[in-house]
DNA sequence: AAGCTTTTCTGACATATATCATAAAAAAAA
DNA sequence: TTTTTTTTATGATATATGTCAGAAAAGCTT
């Protein structure tokens, strides 16, 4: 799975200016380019497996990841995604800690690995780096805390409808208006924190009530305004 | 609300040793302590307020707070617990964000109060200290995926049974063997994300059960091992 | 101690959602 | 293509939990 971006020097990177690594000057950029590898994974693939202890943290360039955590009865949970610019990995990393949930790609999805060693020692070197960093895990950390909310007082319904904003948010719109992403009902259920059925049944009510056009897994918002109203979402 | 703890200086602090701030030298320390305030915030004080944007982040001595957010229709959700040797609003500070969640003193708290501007000044100053911040943030991040993944996938009972297990974890037990913190019943369902009846309910099962002792808002727990059963907990 | 407020408790009831079962459709593999 | 597997869909049913209402108890205040 090695790939021919690997000639590409971070410096020059497109996706870097969207990332922490915008804070490194190029001689600290060059210490990341001499020791990364750009790798591809197919969709599906597992990056990164829960429990386990990664030796450095992936860099998106190109495609679509779900951080997913084993629950009950081997239940997943998807705890957030990842797209273009995201790190994986970061959090076990930066705490020590094994990774706390896996990473799989749903979409090919090309990145490069960057081994810890050198993400420390670029920590160690530039403090606005550093910054960025805490600022990333930060800010999901805020994050965590309205879905925590979301999942304690919203109903399976309310959850939905905001669920399929967040998408819309979070992957964009393809051409034809449907969001940029391609999950199964399980997956949306396993997001949502529900039974597939119920996704299956919510959904179809929700296309019932002319909110969304369902064509197989492509879904496109047509009320938003609505869907919002249901969902109690208020931003 | 000073306090008298304002002449003891951060190098001699006791608590400084379980904080972040133990990887700071002498002389960064002296600029912590030249520029803190120590403050006690009276049981049930918000310390910080939702939405707000803190010029700094408390480092608590002694103490015990909540930090609850607001959900649907003012329904306080309890996102996590902070006591001796935690540090306050460093999420908000670090994120450049407002304040996400609110905190309030469970018990009578004092705290040292560090701006803003000296905080990012030792960040720059020492890299361990950033990567201590960023191993508390990751492990947060960590636990919080943890939380989504209960409150998806595990039921109330199953929760609570988990929750006051975690309190013991969290706050120890008092010379009596009673969970060293006092929470309401409201308190208790706004954390395990169920209604206030329900909790009441499940608890009144639990010391049916002889699994739990209740005294006001004393509780004992007496069968650990069952009510991990009971809550699906394996570590 | 008396009075007032808040919290805890209990019952009755409604319902959203999980679960189980089975069929149809779609996607993937051969 | 055909076959096999996976996903989607729908119905029937059970139940955990929310909601509403009112009483008892506990905690605070004066």
């Amino acid at each position: 799975m090695e790939c021919n971006d690997n000639n590409v020097r971070c410096h020059q990177c497109p996706v870097k200016d969207i990332t922490s690594f915008k804070a490194l000057t190029k001689e600290q950029l060059d210490l990341i380019a001499d020791s990364k590898t750009c790798v591809v994974f197919k969709k599906g693939q597992i990056i990164m497996h829960e429990g386990n202890k990664p030796n450095g943290v992936y860099c998106i360039q190109k495609g679509k990841c779900k951080t997913h955590k084993l629950g009950i009865e081997g239940k997943e949970q998807i705890i957030r995604f990842a797209k273009t610019g995201d790190m994986l990995g970061y959090r076990s990393i930066l705490s020590d800690e094994p990774l706390s949930a896996s990473i799989t790609a749903l979409e090919d999805t090309h990145a490069c690995f960057v081994p810890r060693q050198e993400l420390f020692d670029v920590i160690d070197l530039n403090s606005r780096f550093s910054l960025e960093l805490m600022k990333i895990a930060c800010h999901e950390l805020g994050e965590a805390g309205k879905i925590i909310t979301n999942l304690a007082q919203k109903t399976v319904r309310e959850r939905l409808a905001e669920m399929l904003l967040i998408l819309e948010k979070t992957f964009g719109i393809t051409d034809e208006g449907n969001l940029d992403v391609s999950l199964t009902r399980e997956e949306i259920a396993n997001l949502v924190g529900t039974a597939t059925e119920s996704t299956i049944r919510l959904l179809s009510e929700f296309k019932e009530d002319k909110l969304i056009i369902l064509k197989g897994r492509k879904i496109k918002l047509v009320n938003k305004a609505k869907l919002a109203k249901i969902g109690n979402v208020y931003d």
